[in-house]
DNA sequence: ATAAAATTATGTTAAAAAACATACAAATGT
DNA sequence: ACATTTGTATGTTTTTTAACATAATTTTAT
């Protein structure tokens, strides 16, 4: 029994916590724990969900492959959260792809147990619920967003979200993930190249510093003024 | 008690199917009719939620407004459907508008009431995660074609996405909505002059036929080839 | 019935962003 | 340690699409 991702199951923050103590036992005698390496992919598209896949530690990156294999970033997950739910609740396959971003361990739970569980608790029912309704409001903004807006808005977006998302160092200004320019631009729907470009005009504005793949945010507000402009 | 309404519940296709008669009547006797004509607002963004909405007749359109006021249509809803459940069960206010495009019929279902009956039916919770994770993997593939998809591939796919969301009249190929070419460009990312101009260009390429705001399908394997290729 | 407003249509210009090219730096494998 | 690959950086060209302009047609209101 893998103690190593539990945390999922008993953390505050998790749909769990709406469980009493035999229902999160009965959890956790039905889950397994998996490791991934950086740049390890969990699921691809087309695949088939095999349960309910958590995200114990480290960071991924879930993606859909567009128009001539361009990348778009949909979602980026932190634990606690979860991965790849979409497709197990629509009961569909796959329709993006996820991959650990860093070293990641992920707790999947079986889905008979989880549906065991939904069936006779409605609390957990309303959490899934309630998450869902909230990533879908979340994408309807992004389809504006990066429909819209242009590539400083975007970019600009996107830094904002990449804070919110993974908070910052003890800086109080480094954002606290390393993406490579090339990820920064499938998710602000732009070429790696112009990504690079408004990174490094975003830096001589003294906006954000850069150093290597950290990104230190200079100007808070500035930032933001740029993302609400558009 | 308005009866008008009554099929939201009674349809087969309905996620109320999974309720017993009894469970139907309450709903019934707990929910409210309401009539809409063309161009009426029935909800705009900011708005709180005061229970289920539901689509008994007419077509509906739902938008964001962007950026500079520029609207995006994120969908389209046919009877028998909800509106608006995405904020009722996130617990935010709108997020995006509802306006009539046709005259137009609604049940409102009282908040009470679907929360009690949503406790005790799991069945029920059961057809609404399954129903928003549908939605979430549709805007998800929204996202990524509105942003990579060119000009001519964004409002072929449009022009399929009208045909499978309200079917086709009788001749077999006229899409069953009639949109102004503004709702059209809204729908699809494009500025109004650019949905007109790419409309034309279909139609002299005898992919479709123009007639007002009639649009009929010619070729059917054409279009689909467009919106594939992006 | 007629004026006003909204919608459709089409041509022209300007702006945005992709595509392309090249160079350099950093990481990785042997 | 070196070669190879991958990632970063920046300049130039081309494509796409928005913005603008104008006119004809249709719808709506009075």
């Amino acid at each position: 029994m893998n103690v190593e991702c539990h945390n999922i199951i008993d953390n505050q923050m998790s749909v769990f916590s709406v469980l009493n103590q035999d229902e999160k036992e009965l959890l956790k005698r039905n889950s397994t724990c998996t490791y991934y390496k950086k740049n390890d992919i969990i699921y691809k598209e087309g695949d088939k969900p095999s349960g309910l896949i958590c995200l114990s530690k480290g960071k991924v990156k879930i993606f859909k492959e567009g128009v001539g294999g361009r990348e778009q970033i949909v979602r980026m997950a932190k634990p606690v959260g979860f991965i790849g739910y979409r497709a197990l609740f629509a009961e569909q396959n796959y329709l993006a792809s996820a991959e650990a971003i860093e070293d990641s361990v992920i707790c999947t739970i079986e889905k008979e147990t989880l549906y065991k569980l939904l069936s006779t608790n409605s609390d957990l029912s309303f959490s899934i619920i309630r998450s869902l309704a909230s990533e879908l409001g979340f994408s309807n903004n992004r389809t504006v967003t990066l429909t819209q807006k242009h590539i400083r808005g975007r970019l600009a977006e996107s830094l904002l979200f990449l804070k919110d998302t993974y908070g910052i160092e003890e800086d109080i200004a480094t954002i606290k993930v390393y993406l490579s320019r090339e990820d920064i631009a499938n998710l602000s729907n732009m070429t790696t190249s112009n990504a690079i470009r408004t990174l490094s005009t975003f830096a001589s504005e003294k906006i954000i510093a850069l150093d290597g793949r950290k990104i230190k945010i200079l100007d808070l507000k500035g930032l933001e003024r740029i993302s609400e402009l558009g």
